[in-house]
DNA sequence: TTTTTAATATAACATATGTTAAGTGACATA
DNA sequence: TATGTCACTTAACATATGTTATATTAAAAA
């Protein structure tokens, strides 16, 4: 049984080997019925203020990111639909990071509560939550052992099929084509370099024929290379299973 | 009503406010029956293995870290007593990280059902555990920020801070003084420097009375220096309150 | 259209960090 | 006691990446 097409990318993500049943699908649903548009460039989590909302993302892409206090920033994640922040919101506490859209972003704002009732009444959904969650510690530790690691190259390299994988997850990427929506700039805030030297690397990157690039586009030319260079584990990013 | 001294550090760190009923505290401690002991320098979690068993540090510390094929590493995080490795465990999921011993080690090992078993049945304590992976994120966030956007001297102080905070929280540190069981060559691989500039980095702050050193301990000497030039921001760390 | 602004591109130069090498000291083992 | 190993220390030199500056191009605004 193949969910629908029409399905949210969170059902697309964990139903990925069609393990849940009817009732915890549109239950799954039913937690994005509430939905709220942001516009591209604008904060809707703000580092230390209170945390009351788990958001899940319907459609675009986000950043997480903390900023340092002369304006530089570094972005620690990218959340992409399907993606889920603040699965684990407590009543006290306080943003530990800011989170702002990247393009036009619909995010289903949820309570809390009907987090802790997955756990409670769908355990297959529970353990797909539970997935979600070490998938990402696992790509903020890849991020982590980019930045420390690797040369700005492999950096790149390895950032781009992180995302090409996780987009092809929820079936939104086209072939090699992957969508890049941010800046260049934003790029360099994300991998730990200035801009000019991610600049530099992408077109070292073109030049070995790696990858070639267009308006909001980069098509990852030769996989394999790729992979090579930047020592990437496709295992941190293994799909949902039980 | 004060947690007993004897109680184990997992215990200390969630009751910092006295929030958990009796029932509950007796809970966690039995959880901690299963100890095995590991000896300083040894692998107890190989990436790529399948994982079955929880992990809960009673005394000792170790590192969570990635491999790279040429040998050199990426250190993630320090597990410290009372922190817990695999608390997102999936039937089927192999482990992203490898985890190892820094000094002798003891080990509570946890069937991953018991976990489950507190967000069914104990609701401040599956808040206890939510904070808990809400602070592994902030804490693997800020070695995120340390390694893409700070400088070297930085990147220390603010490690030496982190470490020294999370010691306080469960009553492990005196005074200024911090543990430091890791080699030079181990804080190198956590702080993405090689271990020449480690140690330059560690005599530039030693030479700037930012700290003193003395065999496996360090003194913060100046506090609010170290906060200021690692833009270290003690809320990432606050403690578990409802 | 014209004008303005933001994003991309490239060069020249500066610097933080890496690499190689060598020496010292502490601890363990014979 | 002698000997080997491992952690630490420092210096000299190499290089990856940052900084500043200036074009160019593309998008947005007037």
């Amino acid at each position: 049984m193949q969910p629908p097409a029409a399905s949210s990318a969170l059902v697309r993500k964990l139903g990925s080997l069609c393990l849940m049943s009817e009732d915890e699908i549109q239950f799954l649903e039913g937690l994005q019925n509430n939905t709220i548009d942001v516009e591209a460039g604008y904060d809707f989590i703000v580092e230390g203020d209170d945390r009351k909302t788990t958001f899940i993302v319907v459609e675009g892409w986000a950043i997480r990111y903390t900023g340092l206090t002369d304006g530089r920033r570094q972005i620690l994640s990218y959340a992409l639909p399907g993606d889920i922040l603040g699965l684990h919101i407590n009543f006290n506490a306080q943003a530990t990071y800011s989170a702002a859209a990247m393009n036009n972003l619909r995010l289903a704002a949820v309570d809390p509560r009907r987090v802790i009732e997955v756990y409670q009444k769908f355990p297959i959904l529970a353990s797909g939550l539970s997935w979600c969650t070490a998938r990402e510690f696992a790509i903020l530790g890849d991020q982590a052992m980019r930045l420390g690691r690797l040369p700005a190259k492999s950096r790149l390299a390895h950032l781009l099929l992180e995302l090409w994988h996780r987009l092809e997850l929820i079936g939104d990427n086209d072939g090699k084509w992957l969508e890049m929506p941010m800046t260049q700039s934003d790029l360099a805030d994300t991998l730990g370099l200035s801009l000019v030297h991610t600049n530099r690397s992408l077109r070292d990157l073109r030049q070995s024929g790696l990858i070639t690039m267009s308006r909001d586009f980069i098509k990852l030319e030769n996989i394999d290379a790729l992979v090579k260079m930047a020592e990437f584990n496709p295992d941190h990013l293994a799909e949902f299973s039980i």
